[in-house]
DNA sequence: TCTACTTATCGTAATATTGCAATGAATTAA
DNA sequence: TTAATTCATTGCAATATTACGATAAGTAGA
């Protein structure tokens, strides 16, 4: 047990979870806050910038560029890492869509 | 170690990976979008609807209160949930500003 | 009262996530 | 080539999450 039955949900759940997942975690909001924010790449100040080991910013990267959020590129002995705008826009829709389902409620039952 | 670091990012980064938590599992998003969709509360049918256990559905139900996304009155032998528009507002427009920063991005670098 | 029904909680097992030290791989500069 | 730098990967250890059976707690009706 402990394994999420992702098969009985639709794939519109479970697109709608699998990107929540990637902003579940604040070091992952920090990064991709950072990226946003400098309006350029940004390789491994993100070390510094946020207080975790190399090794753990590493791995949060490579989920976030494994969804397709950013994508990296080497730059000599450094990595530049930069938001994939076209795949934020399709995740933004998904998850805008069901934030904003209240629009359909008419009102509140209790 | 495996314990999140809240203690060293901001609030709003706490926040926001705190609202996605919720909807990190396709039952808590299959969940809200039945409470939607029913425009009206629903007690244990979700049992039925979604192919969870009971107490595996009580238990996202749990935390889904307990974030006050959602509320829940006594009804006789049932428990009725419903949405909590107020509160699922503020969520939402925490969500929003995270998702819509790309509005500030001039272009991408790489 | 007793029984049936519904939901919450407890206990436990399985799996996932987070974090880091150590190490590996790739590039640059000397 | 060698050393330094940067980032990825590996291999743990600790904690969190998910799921469910069993059981408790509550209400309604006989």
């Amino acid at each position: 047990m402990g394994v999420t039955k992702s098969e009985i949900f639709t794939d519109q759940q479970n697109q709608v979870s699998t990107f929540a997942k990637a902003f579940a975690h604040p070091a992952r909001v920090a990064i991709l806050e950072h990226l946003f924010n400098l309006n350029a790449c940004i390789c491994g100040d993100l070390v510094e910038e946020i207080g975790l080991a190399q090794a753990t910013i590493s791995q949060h990267l490579k989920e976030l560029k494994n969804l397709g959020l950013i994508k990296g590129e080497v730059e000599g002995t450094k990595v530049c890492y930069c938001i994939h705008q076209e795949n934020w826009n399709k995740m933004k829709s998904v998850m805008t869509e069901f934030l904003t389902q209240d629009e359909k409620l008419k009102g509140s039952c209790c």
